[in-house]
DNA sequence: GCTCCGTCCATAACGTGGTTATGGCCACCG
DNA sequence: CGGTGGCCATAACCACGTTATGGACGGAGC
């Protein structure tokens, strides 16, 4: 294994390492002496390939931003673009609860280092998290072009990924009960809400809601 | 001055020390030396009013949350109740804009101690969360009174809590731009999206959102 | 007034965790 | 085969939360 590859394969590691720990230790879990054991080294491994936590947090958040838009990825296009929203929306709140410790530290880093998530409304190619935004504004934009939302994409799918944001920032708090209780009860009667009030007619938005529902 | 109001101003001095370190240093600086540096005493004053400092950072965000709540309770009951959750949602924002180390921080804690906003859905009396939540659900109960809105006062709250929340969060993060041009892009158009969503008639809407909008 | 007591807190130390200084190992290059 | 540079183990350093200890001070009871 060359030299090159074999420092490569450390940062992963410690990329996964780190992601192990804060899945079953939480946030206090991710320390420097803790990551070198977990891969079998001295704490210098950190500051070799990274620096020091700061930019190791930095990297473990973008692995979860290119995880969020993977699981969004998944989602594909069907004829009914109001449901592929949905999808989305089901999506973004799955990769959040199978890893909530990771979802709620990619969210606390981006407001640690200012603005590298700040301007995802310009889109900026450096931010892993722009790319899952717009993915929602080309969600949107089909919706529109099928006539069933009215408005500009990216006002609309401001306020939707608001609104999907909020839901599931409060889920991970522990409001809307456990399991799956709080997309029955809040997540999709919200879609439902936003779809109708953008334009859709009410039948339409529940049935299309419906549809993916059974698919949670 | 008795024991005992000495060891209450104590106590104040020290949150209020904390919210002024917090709202000029950011997370980091919450510190007990700082802290004791802050109101001239040495860090034993944060053992022997709080125990620790998870507790004082317990207390800066029940303080948080107080705060929230009597933004909150400034917004009046007018003959437009729509207009009234409208204004609910800019005083939600606005407290989280005027302090936002410390609104950020009283949902990190929120999420620290586990459940103490967890429950918020039962009114539990403890915690100082659940009486923002209640303001809401009795604003929305009276849009529905009021013909305006439609469906279950409860579901209808935490669905208008989910947007607002998310907004307010993603805003804090720098999405959305500096000053209040996420309010007149984001946030009212949402708050217009979710109240048509739920029965208002479109007019309706943009009338009771415009009334307040000048008042930011 | 004096003593006893309890609260509050200053000092100093300890434990932990991020970081850095140093030096050695080893692959690669001449 | 000696030099060079990346990688990293060891050990120390430093900041910060916490704790142990003892002293100061105000109030209660005599």
């Amino acid at each position: 294994m060359s030299e090159r590859t074999r420092g490569e394969h450390a940062r992963t590691q410690l990329v996964e390492a780190a992601i192990r720990l804060l899945a079953d230790g939480g946030a206090e879990a991710l320390q420097a002496r803790k990551l070198a054991a977990e891969i079998g080294a001295s704490t210098m491994a950190v500051y070799t390939h990274f620096g020091g936590m700061a930019a190791l947090t930095d990297a473990v958040a973008r692995e979860g931003f290119r995880r969020l838009i993977a699981n969004m990825a998944t989602v594909g296009q069907s004829d009914d673009p109001v449901a592929d929203l949905y999808g989305l929306a089901l999506a973004y709140r799955r990769t959040a609860v199978e890893h909530p410790e990771l979802f709620t530290l990619m969210f606390r880093e981006a407001g640690a280092r200012g603005q590298a998530v700040g301007d995802l409304m310009k889109d900026n190619p450096d931010s892993e998290a722009a790319a899952s935004f717009r993915g929602m504004v080309a969600a949107v934009s089909r919706t529109i072009e099928a006539g069933r939302l009215k408005g500009d994409p990216l006002s609309v799918a401001s306020q939707i990924w608001s609104a999907i944001h909020g839901y599931v920032t409060l889920e991970l708090l522990g409001h809307f009960g456990r399991g799956d209780r709080g997309v029955a009860e809040v997540l999709s009667p919200l879609c439902v809400t936003l779809v109708v009030g953008l334009g859709d007619s009410p039948a339409a938005a529940r049935a299309s809601v419906g549809l993916v529902t059974t698919t949670v």
